[in-house]
DNA sequence: TGTTGCCTTCCATCTACTGGAAGGTCTATT
DNA sequence: AATAGACCTTCCAGTAGATGGAAGGCAACA
């Protein structure tokens, strides 16, 4: 499948895709034209790197991410080691979203006509004016 | 507080903050010595910052978010809906997360021995090598 | 009065894209 | 067959968001 067909189904643009193989994190075939082809796998790999890219996760540590399902060399404890700690990783941030949640649930909820909330939270975060 | 002890409060670089003054977003104190000088409230933006930075958000999301808690010429309804559609993103961005937790909680509790995970999620992942 | 550590600015470098030019390919229509 | 439009290719330059390092000022203490 092409790559425009890839982008639709990754969410991800096609520059990025082409950028994503350039650092060799993964590997289409190739059609007699030249085009980039696409399998059901690439398309998981590349719906992969747009979900944990998009959380937060740096290219470096998507890239360890994909290793997890492949790298046969590695030693499996190491293995599982490498996913656990990823583990506490995304529960750190799943609590911090749920934090950020409730701060801005307070404020939807708070705020009605033209008053400003009335939370201590909310007021330190007032401190002061922001660049727009 | 100088910059040190704003850095640890934080959990951002010094380089890193004085990047976000550059850009405007907080705009700190400063001693008779020319020292920035943080607030109590600079170390709420600042957190905030690494928070939301972390999960996934821009910069220009982090000044909208930020904004809400401030900008007091802004209609109090723009406000609330910024918000809301801010809310619908964190909870698709948790929806992710627990997906993504349950695929690693999977192969860390499958994973067992040299042997690989039995799984078609994984497999699918698992379609070739990726670079180190 | 050194020296150690933290602070300042400024400029270069890095990561992770993103835009645009120049040109080849595919498909449909004239 | 030719031409248009939408796709694809590579290559090179630019942007966003930091990050590293040099050169030098300030602070605290032996």
């Amino acid at each position: 499948m092409n790559i425009g067909v890839a982008s639709e189904k990754s969410g991800l643009p096609a520059k990025t895709i082409r950028y994503y193989e350039d650092i060799g994190l993964l590997h289409p075939a190739r059609t007699d034209n030249g085009y980039r082809d696409y399998s059901t796998a690439d398309i998981h790999r590349l719906r992969f790197l747009q979900r944990s890219r998009s959380l937060g996760f740096s290219v470096d540590e998507c890239r360890q991410l994909l290793s997890l399902y492949q790298d046969r060399e590695r030693d499996s404890a190491d293995v599982k080691a490498i996913a656990k700690a990823k583990l506490v990783e995304i529960d750190r941030k799943i609590a911090e979203l749920v934090g950020l949640r409730g701060l801005l649930h307070h404020l939807v909820s708070h705020c009605h006509g033209d008053e400003r909330p009335d939370c201590p939270i909310i007021d330190e975060l007032a401190g002061q004016g922001v660049a727009q």
